[in-house]
DNA sequence: CCTTTCACATACCGTTGGTATGTGAGGGTA
DNA sequence: TACCCTCACATACCAACGGTATGTGAAAGG
């Protein structure tokens, strides 16, 4: 009685499961972690993570659409702080190589996603996410007549993989001199696109 | 005793295993995987198995090392026909996209293969077996001038990461434009890279 | 022919994801 | 305030799976 009622306490236990699983998925794998240590970590039984979601798989699911609305937020924000459409196209494009590099992003939307949701969802996820805007900025430089008119697609998706096999290299690498020489080789590939 | 003795056997039993475990794999995914299907497809039991392989893990990772083989080896072969060096690196990202779109290539080596293996482990093979001749091509380029010098590891992580994802976008598009498209778009990065 | 080895088969175990059922504290209603 | 229904879990349980320990019969070696 102390605090809120019944949907206070619900909330609570429900971001309780999303933190620690999130740390756990990110630590140690999708594969590698029991529910029992989520629910434990959690301070939970097993039936109120059943309650919650309808299993291992929604619950990855859900930490996974976080981890995304995070990585798109930032994204967005670094790249609506330029006012040019083409500053805004370089600026997101380098900060979610920034973001693609930080332990939960890279365990969990970058290797653990497609594997257990399946490409097709995650893929689905993604642009509704993030893919979403780069698609969106293209676009917007195509008809501005900055870039070459061409399907946006198959680019979307070309610059998409290169950034998240970047970020996840990245990540591993020790030596920072690579984050920068990176930056240098996806600037050079997207300044290719300006000429018609 | 009607044909080889134990060693004959022995490999046979070992290619039934890896057959049917690359099929299911590749079907099904790693996840939805029993090994009781798997050794009943191979009509042998998990003794068998486990004889042959440390575990399902394993088993994975020796399917992954053949598929790997049989795209590098394709790859390969459809670049050394070609006569110039650049020739021959387009020719070969191109050979790649196709050898991409395959089902197996696809759920073993672009899907399940980094979430299995951890993405260390997965990059390495990746490196070994096909990373490589992209990397090498790419420093031949730069020694002869015909690309501008700049550190290779960067570069060979943004083109194969983007190859990867366009492969498996392609293999899941239904429309046979996006793939003369994803070519055109990929010819046009690779072809920035040619002035200084 | 005897023995050893090897390539499996059989039987079994612990753990894990998932489910079915119990329960006690809200919280609306009289 | 007494009642009671609902909801947010906890408890108990199960089937299936990856993995292991042990048995076995045929092939090689002497």
């Amino acid at each position: 009685m102390r605090d809120g009622g019944r949907a206070r306490q619900r909330e609570q236990t429900r971001q309780a499961l999303l933190r620690e699983g999130r740390r756990l998925f990110a630590t140690l794998g999708y594969g590698a972690v029991g529910l029992s240590e989520v629910v434990r970590a959690a301070g939970v039984t097993k039936g109120a993570l059943y309650h919650h979601f309808d299993g291992k798989a929604a619950l990855f699911r859900a930490v996974l659409e976080q981890v995304q609305e995070e990585v798109a937020e930032e994204v967005a924000a670094t790249a609506d702080a330029q006012d040019d459409p083409w500053a805004r196209l370089v600026a997101g494009c380098q900060a979610f190589l920034n973001a693609g590099t930080a332990p939960d992003v890279r365990q969990i939307m970058l290797v653990d996603g497609p594997a257990v949701l399946g490409w097709a969802e995650w893929r689905a996820l993604d642009e509704a996410a993030s893919a979403r805007h780069l698609a969106e900025a293209l676009t917007a430089l195509i008809d501005a007549g900055t870039i070459a008119r061409q399907p946006v697609a198959p680019l979307t998706h070309l610059l998409s993989g290169a950034m998240n096999e970047a970020a996840l290299w990245l990540a591993g690498s020790e030596d920072p001199e690579d984050l920068a020489a990176t930056r240098a080789a996806l600037s050079r590939m997207l300044e290719s696109l300006r000429a018609a």
